[in-house]
Order: C-alpha cells, then structure tokens, then sequence
DNA sequence: CCGACTGATTGATACGCGTCAATGTATGGT
DNA sequence: ACCATACATTGACGCGTATCAATCAGTCGG
C-alpha cells in the first residue's frame, strides 16, 4: 500500500527569523544559526554542487549527474548535499532510485538580506 | 616629519572579478576565492563583530570597544578582525594607538550578488 | 627616559570538518 | 528470487582553526 514515503525532515519547515547586520546587535543565539548557514556555504566543493543545481533552474538535479561532472567520490557528494539540505539550501526529493536536488530559492534571499548594509 | 603610515595591505584592492551561482559553471578556482570569503563570514563571533562595526554606519570602531562589549579575549577579537580583513570585508585604519574598522559595503554588495538566483 | 596603554603575535590545546574506502540500504529490472 | 544500480552511512585520517594566556611591539603622557 505504498505508505506515503516521508517528506524530507529539515530543520524547521518555517522561513528563518529575518535578520540583518544593521538591525541592532546581533545576539549570540541569532550569530550561531546564521554562522550554520554560512558554514554550510563555505566550501568550494559545496559551491560548486550548487552552482551545478542553480544553473538547471527549475529542473531538479539528481546525484548522480553531479558525481560525474564534478569528479569526486560519491560518498563526498552525498555528504555535502546533506549539509546543504540541512541547512535549507536545497530540498531532496526521491524518485525511485534517484534523488533529485534542487535550490531553496527564499534562504538564498534571506542570506542576501542578511547581508544588506542598507 | 610623520612618515605616511603605510596604508594596510589586503590581497587586492582591485575590487574580486564578478561571479554568480548563476554564471556558469564555477570553476574550482573561484569556488575557493568565493569560498573564502564566506569562510571568514562563517563564524558567530566574527558575525557579532561586523554586526558591531555596520552598526556604527560610517564611523569606523577601534578594536577596545570591541573588546568591552563583545566580552571575548582582546587577542581573540584581534585575531577576527585580521582574518575580516584580510578577505576585505573590513578595513583597518591606525590612528595613533588605536585601530578603526570599518566596513567594505563593495564586499557585501559583491556576495549578494554571488548569491542572486534571479 | 619611563611607565601605562593599545593591540598584534606566539604557542598550546581542543575541536570540527573535508575526504575517501568500505559497507549498508533501498529500488528496479529480468 | 537474484543481481545491478543509486545513494546513504560508517570509520579513519589529516588538516584547519577558534580560543586564551603569555609575551611582544608601538604610542602617548609625565
């Protein structure tokens, strides 16, 4: 009966609380989660996977594609598209055997907010 | 005769060629340029210091403040502002025993761009 | 000159993380 | 049922780095 296969768990479903660096000082609890992001995003290898996800637009990526494009091991793909779902920069969604990525188009918003000095 | 104090020497003034996670393919190359950008953005502590210096808009912040309020060891203070700067998200101006910081809003401007999906 | 102050540097410690080989887990074709 | 395929997980190794105490290097006041 196909039970209904379990929608990815990332963190929280709901948009991060808005911050910026201009409103007021940043409290350590809000430097901690934003820090998480932007560690997430600050690995050549994990820029390049998403580069490789952005430029397919709307069209999900599977791993495997990125596997051969990017020529690094599988095992090191599949850990760097886990940390970038985790931290909601992409969103996994199984078909079958494959598993298609594809871009949160809002955190990038929200990063680039984030970084807005007015 | 006041010898000009040598204007502090960060890897290029010569503003970072442009890229987007859009534009291609990222080459490995500028994955590890951008890459370290945002490393030295990567981090809560460095994100409370900027959240610090933006806040002072275009005053610049000596390092002792810094210190006061953040309530983290001045060599650990020193040893942030040195690796902002050397990414040039900050700038470091002497004046007589104490340091100015201040933001680079080109630096910013430029990683917004980076991560602009469309 | 000397002492007080600002800030950078050094050294040591601890922890996180990127990477891959090996293995595990589903899924689908025959 | 069986085997190949697509990914994920585990374990291990090495390297980078965040942190602070101690020390060093300039700079001003007296």
């Amino acid at each position: 009966m196909t039970a209904a296969p379990e929608a990815i768990k990332v963190s929280t479903e709901a948009p991060q609380k808005c911050c910026s660096l201009l409103s007021g000082p940043l409290q350590p609890h809000d430097a901690e989660r934003i820090a998480g992001t932007l560690k997430a995003l600050a690995d050549p290898t994990r820029l390049r996977v998403l580069s490789h996800v952005a430029a397919q637009g709307c069209d999900a990526v599977c791993a495997c594609d990125l596997v051969e494009v990017l020529d690094i091991s599988q095992p090191t793909i599949s850990h760097h598209l886990k940390k970038l779902v985790e931290v909601g920069l992409l969103v996994r969604e199984q078909r079958g055997r494959w598993a298609h990525y594809s871009v949160v188009r809002e955190a990038f918003a929200e990063l680039r907010n984030f970084l807005d000095l007015g």
